[in-house]
DNA sequence: TCGGGGTGTCAGTCTTTCCTGACAGGGGGT
DNA sequence: ACCCCCTGTCAGGAAAGACTGACACCCCGA
């Protein structure tokens, strides 16, 4: 329930997480089954590092989640499902999450001119 | 609606446009109110030729207008306003885009073999 | 013992992007 | 004339991100 990160951060770290070719491949690929890392980077056809790192980055935005598992033979394979996430993405929304970032980081004059309306709203996901 | 560009590409086009703070500054901004690059300039406290390069670069992506305008004075002002974009993001939708993608580039082997669907994931109204 | 998957991490490159300062204009008010 | 405001573009430096190869380590099967 708690909004740990600002709106605007938790925004912005969405889409930088998702502004890449690579981590779009990834996520689709994520979207149609899970899978673990090696065989994602066969599958994917790149090097496990870079999986790694994408992969990686894709986790810290929240958008996949990794799961080390130890299968029966004592083998531990790390596996990675997609997080339904939904994001709806309009100017509105965009202005209300700024104003979350510039709350923040006080930019000298800027601040506050017009009366942003920028009520509660929960924004993000839901239906 | 436009569909010229392939899905993936413009959905590409649209997150690295969005994915910088300063964009989405930006686009919030705009979103309040139409402005010229000067004052915008002065408004967000950043440099002219950056401002410029971030607003061709949404410009691009089709997330802003720019019109340059010439005032009664003859004095030449260009204003820019954000368009009304409605992007929803989802695995779902990711992988589809990305489908478009993978149909430019021939990709191997990628039909999945993984059993466990896991996911589970609560999909309803895609409308 | 050896070979074969898997994970996790590192140092080092290399490309891309970001950002700044300065410039060339256009036009008007005092 | 001078000064002010605006647009548009450039070269060049600084920072960030992407990418690679190699390594240490684990556990199993032959």
């Amino acid at each position: 329930m708690d909004q740990a990160a600002p709106a605007g951060e938790q925004l912005l770290r969405t889409l930088t997480a998702l502004a890449s070719p690579h981590r779009l491949r990834i996520v689709a690929a994520l979207a149609e089954g899970r899978s673990y890392v090696s065989q994602l980077a066969r599958q994917l056809g790149m090097n496990r590092p870079l999986l790694y790192m994408h992969l990686q980055r894709l986790e810290a935005a929240g958008l996949v989640v990794g799961e080390l598992e130890t299968a029966r033979d004592g083998s531990s394979v790390k596996y990675f499902e997609v997080v339904p996430f939904a994001l709806a993405l309009t100017p509105e929304l965009v202005a209300e999450a700024v104003a979350t970032l510039e709350a923040a980081q006080p930019a000298g004059t800027a601040t506050g001119e017009n009366g942003p309306a920028a009520g509660g709203s929960g924004e993000d996901t839901s239906t």
